[in-house]
DNA sequence: TCTCATTTGGCAAACGTTTGCCAAAGCTGT
DNA sequence: ACAGCTTTGGCAAACGTTTGCCAAATGAGA
């Protein structure tokens, strides 16, 4: 199969010229005759005519890319979405470029730069981190859209969950079991979505009778949030009050909990039990003690895509919050 | 930052013309005097020209993007190897282009000739999947390298460990520790890996005197590794003997065989240990009842640029095998 | 001073598209 | 038969780059 067969190509075998060819390829219909639309349409048939995306990228100044930037792919939420939105992506005919930034302001801005000479269409932000590049980037008005973590500098449109709502459900439902001393872990410098999930929880808890004094707090630091949990869990077994219900902001900081939970001979969720917003189908296998609000990543792609196009179309930017599960 | 600096502007802005600013772009010093190259340097640096990746490619008919075909990005072993690819490829000077196939082999080919559209400089096949289009573009000697899964078709550099030596290895380790009755959960229809990891265990029970038939060997179906392992545990737990210790292919499959485990009241390791091969970092926090012999995803992005490097390079292609770690 | 080789640099043609503009042909109504 | 409009399609100029080829300028040797 010689991938060199252009428009040129078909536009000798069907007798016309390129412009005509090309003009057909991109659905104009109204600058040929249906005889002339026919034999084209046979003539690519039959030398088997795809567009090139780099000629066509570099006459429109726009290619079918668009650029994902993600925190840490080691993460499996985050694989899952960039897995979605690809698909997402792919069927309605991007392709999807995927960066890996670490969650390091420098190498974001890097792979900003090098999409940015990519021509490509957009730009999806999972987990974004604050930096120059993005902050030029948006205020230049490039397409772009946040997820997971809202834009730092504010203004983005977002495709997420209701962070505040879910810490607050997490707030009922412990109080609705009775719980008498509940916690939580979450990271010492903690994104948009993990604080509004604290803060969440911590309102309705008030909200409900409980201040937040009276609620043990641990953070812990760390690159993973493996780490985090371990070190918050550290924090609040040793505060005064032993804690009878915890919540973790994410599923793997409940894994870090859980294991310092172990270390100090604590039943889980016998003595203390764990709730953690996430919600990975690991959990099922390999974290049965675990109780999760179940955030839809699966279901991510889509609505990346849908922001995309509003954008594209120039209609409003509005958020999209997905639906979570207890 | 306007990103409409080209040639052209460098070229008018240092008084030459837009052959030499190329040219020196391009590391032709001996096309031009110092002083010029001087000049078109400060040109350069003054207006922050960065070559256009797509008129370069329509140029060259060769892109930079390396495209990138994973079978599952939820799995997280490979989306470390996606992940490690990526920084290895990015720090070469390439871009990856990250494609999910689901294991179709439609999509798959779908894929692929997009990809090809794309001018990639070469593909990287991550547990890929025969199908035609693949069959096509490696008769037609396109860069390709393959990872964890060997070429379908046979030929073809491949990245990942020696299969068979670890299953071997956890063979000896079974009888090392003096196992009665030793069992192996593997997927019905398994790839090149998991085939030869099997193998490599019967066969190295065999030579130290247990023939394949004395060990109890259970096969599960399903999509997902979890669902392998809850199948074969099943087989293997109401097998006539009682197992000791088995060899999961992976860890998902461990995980699956561990909860059925659970559900028959059987303590692991106590009752019987688990050993697989994969050695995910997740492990320690959420399965410290598993020993694994530990596979250094992280470390095969560099393996897979160093093959492609060799390929572009027209060197001999050979298979890089990592070493494991138990 | 002349010849010849080397250095230095520009011209222009690609690569595969898209699209503004022009022109030929076909129609309509007078 | 003619003006004017619509349909149909081609020409050619971009987009940003690379590179074969040619030419001017420089230098060396005679």
């Amino acid at each position: 199969m010689p991938e060199d067969v252009s428009l040129t190509t078909v536009a000798a075998r069907a007798g016309v010229s390129i412009s005509t060819v090309s003009r057909i390829v991109n659905g104009e219909t109204r600058r040929a005759s249906a005889a002339t639309i026919a034999r084209v349409r046979d003539a690519i048939e039959a030398v088997g005519y795809r567009p090139n995306p780099v000629g066509r990228a570099l006459r429109r100044r726009q290619s079918q890319v668009v650029g994902m930037l993600v925190a840490n792919l080691d993460n499996p939420a985050m694989a899952t979405i960039a897995s979605s939105t690809e698909a997402a992506l792919r069927s309605a005919g991007y392709v999807m470029m995927l960066c890996d930034t670490h969650d390091r302001a420098d190498l974001q801005d890097d792979y900003l730069s090098a999409l940015r000479a990519q021509l490509v269409r957009g730009f999806v932000m999972v987990a974004s981190v604050p930096s120059k590049g993005l902050a030029d980037l948006s205020a230049e008005g490039a397409p772009m859209v946040f997820v997971t973590r809202r834009a730092p500098a504010g203004r983005g449109p977002f495709v997420g969950i209701d962070d505040r709502a879910a810490g607050a459900a997490v707030a009922d439902r412990f109080i609705d079991e009775g719980r008498r001393a509940p916690a939580v872990a979450f990271p010492q410098q903690g994104s948009s979505a993990t604080r509004d999930r604290v803060l969440g929880f911590l309102a309705r808890l008030a909200e409900r009778g409980r201040p937040a004094a009276s609620v043990i707090q641990g953070e812990g630091s760390g690159l993973s949030h493996l780490q985090v949990g371990y070190e918050a869990a550290e924090k609040i077994f040793s505060a005064g009050d032993k804690p009878d219900a915890i919540l973790c902001v994410s599923d793997q900081i409940a894994y870090g909990v859980r294991r310092r939970a172990l270390e100090r001979g604590l039943d889980v969720p016998g003595d203390c039990s764990l709730v953690s917003i996430d919600g990975s189908p690991l959990n099922k296998w390999v974290a049965p003690w675990l109780v999760s609000v179940e955030i839809p990543y699966i279901a991510y792609g889509q609505e990346v895509l849908a922001s995309l196009n509003a954008i594209w179309t120039g209609s409003a930017s509005m958020d999209r919050l997905l639906p979570y599960r207890f």
